[in-house]
DNA sequence: CAGAAGATCGGG
DNA sequence: CCGATCTTCTGC
């Protein structure tokens, strides 16, 4: 009965949207093996536009940060520390630079030991949620109910950033 | 080209 | 509280 959430969904909303919507939806990894992860998603944080010092963006468009200045929809992943990759989903039009990290999931809390358990690397880089073989979100009921708190680890991001109530949990 | 720091985590 | 571990960006 779950259904495939489009691209269009992901582009046509903010990432302040997007980040409490994916409350309870489902986040989908298929190994190719066999094996296929499923496990409702339960934190997720905003990062929105090149004026938020806590997003990527706000350095402006490099290699690393380009793909969050495409169409929503897509797959934002980067190494952090050495040895975590970052789930992240584009969201909105092009050139509205924004994504929301996924940070954790009923199986799974943590965005670095997600990364790790949904085995990401570099090549999921721009992967389409829309077409992707191997990753993707499908729409289930939201049971529960959202908190939001400031953004974990940007204490760099400077008071107005850092003190943004834009990391949701929800609480079942 | 060298150096620093990072949207984290686990061990002591 | 600190080290792991390596990519990316900055400054000289």
């Amino acid at each position: 009965m779950s259904e495939r959430i489009s691209q269009s969904w992901f582009q046509s909303n903010d990432a302040l949207f997007i980040a409490q919507k994916l409350m309870g939806k489902t986040l989908v990894r298929d190994f190719g093996n066999g094996d296929i992860f499923r496990s409702v998603i339960t934190e997720t944080e905003a990062y929105i536009g090149p004026e938020d010092l806590a997003c990527h963006a706000s350095k402006g468009k490099t290699a690393r940060t380009s793909v969050m200045f495409e169409e929503g929809g897509l797959v934002y992943v980067y190494l952090i520390y050495g040895m975590y990759w970052m789930l992240n989903f584009v969201t909105g039009n092009q050139n509205e630079p924004q994504a929301v990290l996924i940070r954790g999931t009923q199986a799974c809390s943590g965005p670095g030991k997600l990364g790790k358990l949904l085995e990401l690397d570099k090549s999921f880089y721009g992967e389409n949620l829309e077409s992707s073989n191997r990753i993707w979100v499908e729409d289930s009921e939201s049971v529960g109910k959202i908190i939001s708190t400031p953004r974990i680890g940007i204490d760099y991001a400077g008071e107005v950033w850092k003190n943004k109530p834009w990391r949701f949990v929800l609480e079942i």
